[in-house]
DNA sequence: CGGGATCCTTGACGATACTG
DNA sequence: CAGTATCGTCAAGGATCCCG
């Protein structure tokens, strides 16, 4: 038999797609499904196995594990002791991602809809963009509660310190200073600035009862979605 | 039955991310194989469905008809009776294809490798990136042959005038004026910018021949690969 | 010839359970 | 914590045929 075609037999998959173009090349590496979202993950500082999956709750271990040894093996990202690590290749990626997170936050483009709102998702996403500079001396404990949400995913415990920030899924029994109530929609909004601070003091539903003076420092602690347009 | 997760059923597919970000949004929608190569020829003027599928020579023709009947829902084409063509939300996806293939065109990141190399789509591409501006005023014929290619992907006729360009897989009869013979991989190295048509010319196993004037003016003629860095 | 629809096969993806 | 093992489903891929 010689094969002379250059496509693969029948029922042999076609993994790359056959074509000098540069966005196809790019696509072979990373256009499989939670590639690009395990980029942003590592982007935004992850470098552990399970901090990625709290930042991408729905992927199945099986493909977190598979995409991080392919990653490697295309030169993104090394694994070593402590955790992954973008290369180079790996950090030149944050064009490609912002590009997609701009043309996506358009009016318009790709409207969030109920199934995109997850508490696990966002609050993880707010945890890790706290200026720490600008929290108080004191350890403080905000709650969050998801007011339309039912129990595992309703309530979450932000720890926040000079050092260190914390979300619990429990109460711990600290002292809460500033309690946070609101609908996954009003809160995520706020979250990608869709929303100023008071637009959102302003959603019925939403309200940020406690601490006086803590709530009015609050609005400079975060950070916001990092890749707002 | 309550449903109480929102995570799908058992073997019910998970289309989305369940994620706010923007990233998983527009991956949502232009994530799934094909996708932005669809948007890449489009973007390069393409509108009927075989005039894609020549830019995409690999693509099944039933994954053509649904990525772009999901283009389509998505508000990123339109398609009517000349064919399809980019709405704005389109167009506006040039940064994210173009940030894609300057990634890959850094050197160590994508590199090209036999199964890239195809006579079809570097002749198709060729074809769309002539200077009709630069051509001269008699339709000249130019034959590639590509000497390490079997017969039907070894010969291919560019008949270029003021007005039009045609790619013929067969001899039409009409005079030809200049040949270009070499090998897959040389020629596609010049055409994505990384050799000059000097170096070009140096490649053992490339040759050009023909009228002496043309082959003088011919490197002016071709645009070369749009998304060359 | 452009623009598909249909049939069939395989493997990528997802869910669950289990392990060093 | 960081995965592996197993299993079920569905979409990608290839070939063929159809229609105006």
């Amino acid at each position: 038999m010689i094969e002379v075609m250059s496509s693969p037999a029948y029922g042999e998959p076609m993994t790359g797609y056959g074509q000098f173009c540069a966005v196809a090349r790019a696509l072979e590496v990373l256009g499989e499904r939670w590639t690009l979202l395990i980029v942003r993950e590592l982007l935004m500082g992850s470098t552990g196995f399970n901090e990625i999956r709290r930042g991408l709750p729905r992927i199945p271990t099986a493909t977190l594990a598979t995409r991080l040894r392919t990653l490697e093996g295309a030169g993104i990202i090394t694994g070593g002791d402590d955790g992954y690590s973008l290369t180079a290749a790996g950090r030149d990626l944050f064009p490609v991602v912002a590009s997609l997170a701009a043309w996506a936050s358009q009016p318009g483009r790709a409207e969030i809809r109920d199934d995109h709102l997850d508490t696990a998702a966002l609050t993880w996403d707010i945890q890790r963009r706290i200026d720490l500079e600008a929290i108080p001396a004191r350890t403080v404990v905000i709650e969050f509660e998801f007011t339309d949400r039912p129990g595992g995913d309703r309530r979450y415990w932000l720890h926040v310190g000079r050092r260190r920030v914390d979300l619990c899924r429990t109460d711990t029994g600290d002292e809460v200073s500033v309690w946070m109530c609101g609908r996954v929609a009003d809160i995520t909004d706020w979250w990608i600035a869709r929303k100023t601070w008071r637009e959102l003091l302003d959603q019925p539903g939403v309200e940020i009862s406690g601490d006086r003076d803590l709530i009015h420092a609050m609005p400079t602690w975060f950070l916001g979605y990092a890749l707002a347009s």
